[in-house]
RNA sequence: GGAGGGGUGGCCGAGCGGUCAAUGGCAGCAGACUGUAAAUCUGCCGGACUUUGUCCUACGAAGGUUCAAAUCCUUCCCCCUCCA
C-alpha cells in the first residue's frame, strides 16, 4: 500500500485521466512539471508558475547539494517554504547529472564523485545520500538515484549501466523515509532495448516503488525510436502507478507520450527556450529574435491568456529580446510554460471526453500548417 | 609654430612586403536547445557567379618602389596628444 494515493478517472485508449493526491496537494494528471533546477523555475515567481496552471514543480539534488546545501534548506523550513512554493515537488536524484556531468565525475558501485561545476571541490553521491537530501530537501516526490545512460550505446554499455542503477534503486529504497503523502518513484533505464527495458521493470516492481519513471530517453535517440520504446515498455509498466517520462519533452513528444500511458512529463524545454527567445505555440516555435517581428503590432497569440499574449505586441517582445532585457524572458518563459500548461489541460479534456486521437490529430495538423500569422490578429 | 601618434570591412580593433577579402569583439542574419554547468551554444556576415572554386571591388586620396603592398617611399587631405 503506497503512501501516495492515485486515483484514475478516466481511460481513453492507453491514456488515463487522474489525480496523484501528496502532503502538499493533489496533482492532475496527464501533468507537466516546470523545472526549478536551483530552487527557483528561471525567471518566473511562484505565484507566476501557479498561474500557468502548474501543480508541481522540480528541483534538483545535485545543485542544491551544492548551493545552498541540503541541510542548510531543512534548517530554513525546507524546499517548500525556501522557495515560496507549498505546492508538491518532485526532485531529481542527480541522476541525470551523472550523464550531463560526465566530464566531471568519477562512477563506481558506491556511487559517483563530482568536480563541482561551480568551484571544482569534490562531491559524493550515493544512492543513500541522494535519498538523505532530497529527505532534506522536503521532497514530496524522491527519485530513486540512478546513471541516466547516454546516447548513442551499445546494448551491452546499456545493460551494464542499467543494472547499475538497479542496484542503486534497491539501495534508494532501503535508504527512503517512508512519510504519509510523501512517494519514491524507481526509474526504467535500458536505452531502447526491449528485453532491458522489461528486466529493469521487473526489477524495479520486485523492489517496490510508489511511481514508475522511464529514464534515459529523449537523450538523442530521436522521437521515432523515443515512442518505439514506449510502445514496448509502457504494457510491461505497473497500471495503479503513476508514470514518469523524464525529461519529455517537445509539445509532440508529450501528445505521444500521453496517447501511450504517461502521466508526468518534465522538461526544461519551455523555460530554457524561453530564455533563447524561442516561443511554443499551437503552430509551432516561434523565434521572437528574428527581425520578421520588429514591426508587428499583434499579439504573439490571440488565444492565449497569458500576460505576454494579452498585454504586449510581438514588437515589443522582440525589442525587449534583442535589448536583453529580464522581462522578455519572464514574458517568454510565462508564455512557454503557459502553453505547455494549457496543452496539459487540453489532453486531460480529451481523455476525459474520450476524444484523445482526434485531440492528438488536430494538434499535429495545427502544427504542421505552421503559420504563425494566423495565430493573431491586428489589435 | 614645434614634436609625435594615427586614419583598416556598419562600429570598435588586430595585422605591418607574399600563406590577407584581411584575427578578435560588437552590431546584424539565421539555426539549435528534451530528469538545466545554458539570459547558452552553433553557423553566416564586401559583391557577383556554375558558391569546398572563380572573378571583381577593397585597408583616407593620388602617385611610386617591387615579381608581389593594408604593410615600404613621396605628396596631399583629415583626426588626436604634448610643447610653445
Amino acid at each position: 500500500m503506497s503512501s501516495l494515493r492515485f486515483d484514475i478517472s478516466h481511460r481513453d485508449g492507453t491514456a488515463r485521466r487522474g489525480l496523484l493526491h501528496t502532503a502538499h496537494g493533489a496533482i492532475n494528471t496527464p501533468a507537466f512539471m516546470p523545472v526549478g533546477t536551483a530552487a527557483t523555475v528561471k525567471a518566473m515567481t511562484p505565484e507566476a508558475v501557479r498561474d500557468t496552471g502548474a501543480d508541481i514543480v522540480l528541483a534538483n539534488t545535485y545543485h542544491l547539494m551544492l548551493r545552498p546545501g541540503a541541510e542548510r534548506v531543512a534548517r530554513l523550513g525546507g524546499l517548500h517554504r525556501f522557495m515560496n512554493w507549498p505546492r508538491p515537488i518532485l526532485t531529481d536524484s542527480g541522476g541525470y547529472q551523472v550523464m550531463s556531468l560526465a566530464k566531471l565525475r568519477k562512477l563506481d558501485e558506491t556511487g559517483v564523485t563530482f568536480r563541482s561545476h561551480l568551484d571544482g571541490t569534490a562531491h559524493q553521491l550515493t544512492p543513500e545520500r541522494s535519498i538523505e537530501i532530497q529527505n532534506l530537501l522536503d521532497a514530496t516526490i524522491t527519485m530513486a538515484f540512478d546513471e541516466c545512460t547516454a546516447w548513442p550505446v551499445t546494448e551491452a554499455e546499456a545493460a551494464k549501466s542499467m543494472r547499475l542503477s538497479m542496484r542503486w534503486a534497491d539501495r534508494s529504497r532501503r535508504a527512503f523515509v517512508e512519510r504519509d503523502g510523501y512517494g519514491l518513484f524507481g526509474i526504467v533505464q535500458g536505452s531502447v532495448f526491449p528485453e532491458l527495458r522489461a528486466e529493469s521493470i521487473a526489477a524495479l516492481t520486485g523492489i517496490g516503488f510508489d511511481g514508475y519513471a522511464i529514464g534515459g530517453l529523449a537523450v538523442g535517440e530521436g522521437q521515432e525510436l523515443m515512442f518505439a520504446t514506449l510502445d514496448t515498455t509502457m504494457p510491461l509498466m505497473p497500471a495503479d502507478r503513476p508514470r514518469y517520462l523524464m525529461g519529455v519533452g517537445k509539445p509532440a513528444d508529450i501528445v505521444g507520450a500521453v496517447q501511450r500511458g504517461i502521466d508526468m512529463f518534465d522538461c526544461v524545454l519551455p523555460t530554457r527556450s524561453g530564455r533563447t527567445a524561442q516561443a511554443f505555440t499551437r503552430r509551432g516555435t516561434v523565434n521572437l529574435r528574428n527581425a520578421r517581428h520588429q514591426d508587428d503590432p499583434r499579439p504573439l497569440d490571440e488565444a492565449c491568456r497569458c500576460p505576454a499574449c494579452r498585454d504586449y505586441s510581438r514588437a515589443y517582445l522582440h525589442h525587449l529580446i534583442r535589448s536583453e532585457e529580464v522581462l522578455g524572458l519572464m514574458l517568454l518563459t510565462r508564455h512557454n510554460l503557459t502553453y505547455y500548461q494549457e496543452l496539459m489541460a487540453g489532453l486531460r479534456g480529451a481523455i476525459e471526453a474520450g476524444t484523445l486521437d482526434a485531440f492528438a490529430a488536430a494538434f499535429a495538423a495545427e502544427q504542421a500548417a505552421g503559420d504563425i500569422d494566423a495565430l493573431a490578429t491586428e489589435a
